[in-house]
DNA sequence: AAGTCGGGGGC
DNA sequence: GCCCCAGACTT
């Protein structure tokens, strides 16, 4: 048993986080394993997102669908509905089918190799659901890791070929035994003490022996390749209503938002560097309600809102204007729905 | 290797 | 404003 992981797995067992989905350390040596269901959808849920965030949706999840088998009998439009708001909708996506393929084969694969050929699993969260959920000996390097390795041996290898360069490192220094335990401790001690900035190195296990905390650069790694300037979009979408009905439509299945309602709207057109936003007027498009502003992964933008009241019935999809926040609207589209309201 | 794909919270 | 967050998938 490597140095390494034996001060990670006692400071785990004094400092584990509790979260809804996790078995402690304590109950694990009692022979209490996690739900590997309820690890997967974790999993899921927290990649790229916050676990404030993430948490009330696993909750919810959970409450509706408590095993997998039922989350693969549910409608998918509900599950589509109950993902709004959390982003990355592929994910909901690739979790469905997900859920049908495992209920299919009479449970979740007890191995990292098999459990990445599941659509939404890829290296990191098939690493994390076989140790946590099975104990096999493999490593799961997410953002937590990469940064508490990278600073451990001062790796100066840009993100994202660090991430090989992490996992090589990691391997020789696996525990022999409790390797969910050691998943789980490297991800909490990158999001307690190993923090982005202000890194708690006092309190650190891995202080004497940490390199970047050696030469006092704790904060130059990881080392992160320079990112690109967001283009600005800009585009209008239409709040079409009759005083208690609002027109939504389907968005294709593949794009941004694939898969979720939506609002009408125009195409987003880039505006140019330097180049003006164009002005709204609420002549031909309805009354101007006002400008909503959305970042994206790769873009920012800005979107007008037009509120078109009818008298004839709506064709098509509708939601009704007592329950919006029920629609599954993705936030950009709730944003401007909430100026009809306000 | 680079692009695509959401959203919120911290500072 | 910029950064980050239990990343995966496509091209």
């Amino acid at each position: 048993m490597s140095e390494f992981s034996t001060r990670i797995l006692d400071w785990y067992d004094a400092h584990a986080r509790q979260l809804p989905w996790r078995v402690s350390p304590q109950a694990r040596r009692r022979g209490v394993m996690p739900d590997p269901y309820r690890v997967w959808l974790s999993e899921v849920m927290l990649q790229q997102t916050t676990i404030p965030h993430g948490i009330r949706y696993f909750l919810r999840f959970t409450e509706l669908w408590p095993t997998v088998e039922d989350l693969a009998r549910a409608d998918r439009e509900d599950v589509m509905r109950e993902w709004a708001g959390l982003g990355y909708y592929a994910r909901a996506r690739n979790l469905y089918a997900c859920a049908q393929l495992v209920s299919s084969q009479g449970g979740f694969p007890r191995v990292a190799s098999e459990l990445k050929k599941l659509p939404g699993i890829g290296p990191y969260t098939a690493g994390a659901i076989a140790s946590i959920a099975f104990d096999e000996r493999v490593a799961a390097v997410d953002g937590n890791v990469e940064r508490v390795m990278t600073r451990f041996l001062a790796i100066d290898t840009p993100l994202p070929k660090a991430k090989q360069v992490v996992a090589e490192a990691l391997e020789p220094r696996l525990p022999d035994h409790r390797f969910g335990d050691f998943t789980q401790a490297l991800m909490d001690l990158g999001a307690t003490i190993c923090t982005p900035r202000g890194p708690a190195c006092l309190t650190c296990p891995l202080s004497d022996d940490c390199a970047a905390h050696a030469a006092g650069r704790e904060e130059a790694f990881p080392v992160k390749a320079p990112k690109k300037p967001k283009p600005v979009r800009h585009g209008i979408v239409k709040l079409i209503h009759n005083g208690k009905h609002m027109a939504i439509e389907r968005r294709p299945d593949k794009g941004l938002l694939a898969g979720m309602n939506g609002l009408p709207t125009s195409d987003w057109n880039v505006i140019g560097e330097g180049e003006p936003i164009p002005e709204p007027d609420s002549t031909d498009q309805g009354k101007y309600l006002g400008r909503v502003e959305h970042v994206f992964t790769h873009f920012k933008l800005f979107l007008d809102v037009y509120e078109e009241q009818r008298t004839a019935p709506l064709d098509g999809l509708t939601t009704p204007l007592s329950s919006l926040g029920e629609a599954g609207l993705p936030s950009v589209f709730a944003k401007a729905a909430n100026l009809l309201v306000t």
